[in-house]
DNA sequence: ATAGACGTTCCAACGATAGGAAGGTCAATG
DNA sequence: CATTGACCTTCCTATCGTTGGAACGTCTAT
């Protein structure tokens, strides 16, 4: 299976697929003769993996987590689950800090008749020196901020394949 | 006033007032014959208006619409409203979709026992080929996605103020 | 043989923010 | 008057995950 084939077996980009073996995400893949990377089953089977716990909102560095996990099958099922809990918590940390952010300006928006006349509770209130919003430092950010600093970066410079061009 | 007050002044720290600059949020603040920047208070009320919308989660462009429509004192409160409940529904969509991963991982969470016995529901789960988690095209990221394309970049690049180094 | 659908690498962009290097300026102190 | 240290200046890089594109190589079918 060349990395097309694979790519729409498992759900990821060809290029997310490339991306993962540059940060070490996935081990390299093998080639062909001419450069092409082989995937077999288990690659597929890891990559849809991957993919599901993106859409969970697992960051690369959790999955890699994950994925250890996965494969060491003696490990506690308690590993596992408190890995996930520590993510939701997270998810739901930015659920809330977003609806948060949605309730106060609704509460504007109520209070605003939104007719032809220019009398705006929602911009007198973005001009008051009030502070109302309860700011997260950094704001509304996504997969794992902070913490993971430069890991991937230097894996991404790190080893290039030695290409072939 | 220099940026250190204005920034103090503003909850806006120097980095971000300078790069608002660059991309033309704010105008080109006058300098010293040092090439000092020099803030008045007209413009720390702007960054503070700033300030206040990044913390509702608008993002830049919108914050853009928003400081447009602040100064014109005769638009009508509509436009403003309809900025404001436009951002509310993504606001409320982003959360959906977070409260939705958390409650499908907690769903999974539910379902292990979490001991020392390796079985492990969630990351079955994950291994398994079904699909659960509606997976938002572009998983969770923020402040207006897309759309944009090109326009901050085009502004970074454009005009630096013919600078003093 | 050639078209065109694939593959390869490398580079840049998205959004908002922070860190740091290398240098210039300003205030106050010795 | 010189030095110190806190500030300012610009420029570059990084974050996170993903996509787009350029420039080029390969494979397959006509």
């Amino acid at each position: 299976m060349n990395i097309g084939e694979a790519s729409s077996a498992s759900g990821v980009s060809a290029k997310m697929i490339r991306y993962y073996e540059t940060i070490g995400l996935i081990r390299a893949a093998s080639r062909t003769e001419s450069g092409y990377r082989i995937y077999g089953d288990d690659d597929i089977h890891t990559l849809r993996f991957i993919r599901s716990a993106r859409d969970l909102g697992f960051s690369v560095e959790q999955i890699e987590e994950l994925l250890a996990l996965w494969r060491d099958r003696s490990r506690a099922s308690a590993s596992v689950k408190s890995v996930a809990l520590r993510h939701i918590e997270e998810l739901e940390q930015k659920a809330r800090e977003l609806h948060n952010m949605a309730a106060t300006l609704r509460h504007l928006a109520e209070n605003c008749r939104g007719d032809q006349r220019p009398h705006c509770p929602i911009i007198d209130s973005l001009a008051e020196p009030t502070q109302r919003a309860a700011k997260p430092k950094a704001p509304p950010r996504f997969g794992k901020p902070d913490l993971i600093s430069d890991r991937a970066a230097r894996k991404v410079k790190a080893h290039r394949p030695s290409g072939m061009r």
